[in-house]
DNA sequence: AGTTAATAGAGAAAAATTTCTCGATATAAT
DNA sequence: ATTATATCGAGAAATTTTTCTCTATTAACT
């Protein structure tokens, strides 16, 4: 039982980043301490709300003062483990599979793209940004190889279902799927979907309420 | 106060978009009607919740049956305000703009993008993807000009808050942010976040918890 | 016609998340 | 040293969201 991660609040989780962003700014301006006060005035949240979310993490703060401010980006990063590489493959060499290649900051997310799928000849054998393009066939193989951990998913929603089968079949242990569409995966597989079209709807809804 | 929209929780806002998915892919395979049940036990969903949230739409079902998926499908849609089409600008013309550019099924989502904004001397003039590229001195004015109330945000986080002050400058009414910065905004203002990071931040610490 | 089975929908209960309250503590000012 | 102030952190309360329970309704079957 020992290193085992406690689970999250999935809200929490996905306010980290937002705190982690926004740390970095006041970092470079020169600010060395924050308070979770501070934080929430800025980011229009609760302070409570802020103070239990990076209670999360693990670090502790000082009454009166807040927390060093390097020491908690570097524990929220840790936390989402984005100071250790993990490497990834792509599949899907389309509008947004290039634009996710030529994006070179994922680094300081912890990922590494080493590859990249598709099964267009034209693409397969040229090099996006630095990252091979494989054909499809090979997929499978290499994860299972390479011990890839982590499939980015930029196909078409009709070929999403496919290429998961493929990435699983090779033993994935998560996919970060951009396809509007909602994967069958076994119970175990870690599935984000980070498709466009859950916050455009979020946003789309928002705007026709407001303008009634 | 005739008209008024009630506002939905923001969890069943983010599933409708998955449901209005599997429903068009029963209704591509020829099903009329579909249950609760059926959805849910598919989606990996409770039937309740997916019985509430179909609720906020506005639709009824009929016992033993379910609901028709063809209604159900326009329902949804026009619950998103996705029957309606909404002319938006986008600014920021890198790798993830021309992506987004290049994606032609946005009409799908009532988004229509007629024109794109960057400082780039090379891109300005140009036409992407039948979508003119014009200089961002010319953003607020034609924001103003044209009525324009969705915002497409797609440049580095460095120049996000100085685009959205020009974007609220002309009357912007709604931002779809892709930079990774919270914007400061008016209390008014709709911005929905479609940053990676959050949904990276998601995937990264899930995998670390089941990998221990 | 009567019976059975499946499901919507309403309301209650449970669980998760957010917000509030308060005591303890560190810092700065007097 | 004493006092005042800001903030953390723990626990309670409130709110929101999810899940459970039950009744009514519809359609198919006998």
């Amino acid at each position: 039982m020992i290193n085992e991660l406690k689970s999250v609040p999935e809200p929490t989780l996905r306010r980290l980043p937002v705190y982690l962003h926004y740390l970095k700014d006041i970092y470079k301006a020169g600010k060395s301490e924050v308070s979770t006060t501070n934080i929430a005035g800025e980011l229009k949240l609760d302070p409570t709300q802020v103070r239990k979310d990076l209670a999360y993490t693990g670090i502790a703060g000082k009454p009166k003062v807040g927390y060093d401010v390097e020491v908690l980006i570097s524990t929220i990063e840790d936390f989402l483990n984005w100071n250790n590489l993990t490497d990834a493959f792509l599949v899907g060499v389309g509008n947004l599979g290039m634009a996710i290649l030529g994006y070179n900051g994922f680094k300081k997310y912890g990922l590494n793209i080493i590859a990249a799928f598709d099964n267009d000849p034209a693409k397969i054998g040229r090099e996006i940004h630095n990252v091979p393009v494989l054909p499809i066939e090979k997929l499978s193989d290499l994860i299972k190889r390479m011990h890839i951990h982590i499939g980015i998913l930029t196909v078409p929603a009709t070929e999403a279902q496919k290429i998961t089968a493929l990435m699983i079949q090779g033993g994935i242990e998560a996919i970060w799927n951009f396809a509007p569409a909602s994967l069958k995966v076994p119970e175990e597989i870690v599935v984000e979907n980070a498709g466009f079209t859950t916050s455009l709807a979020v946003l789309t809804r928002k705007l026709a309420e407001k303008l009634k």
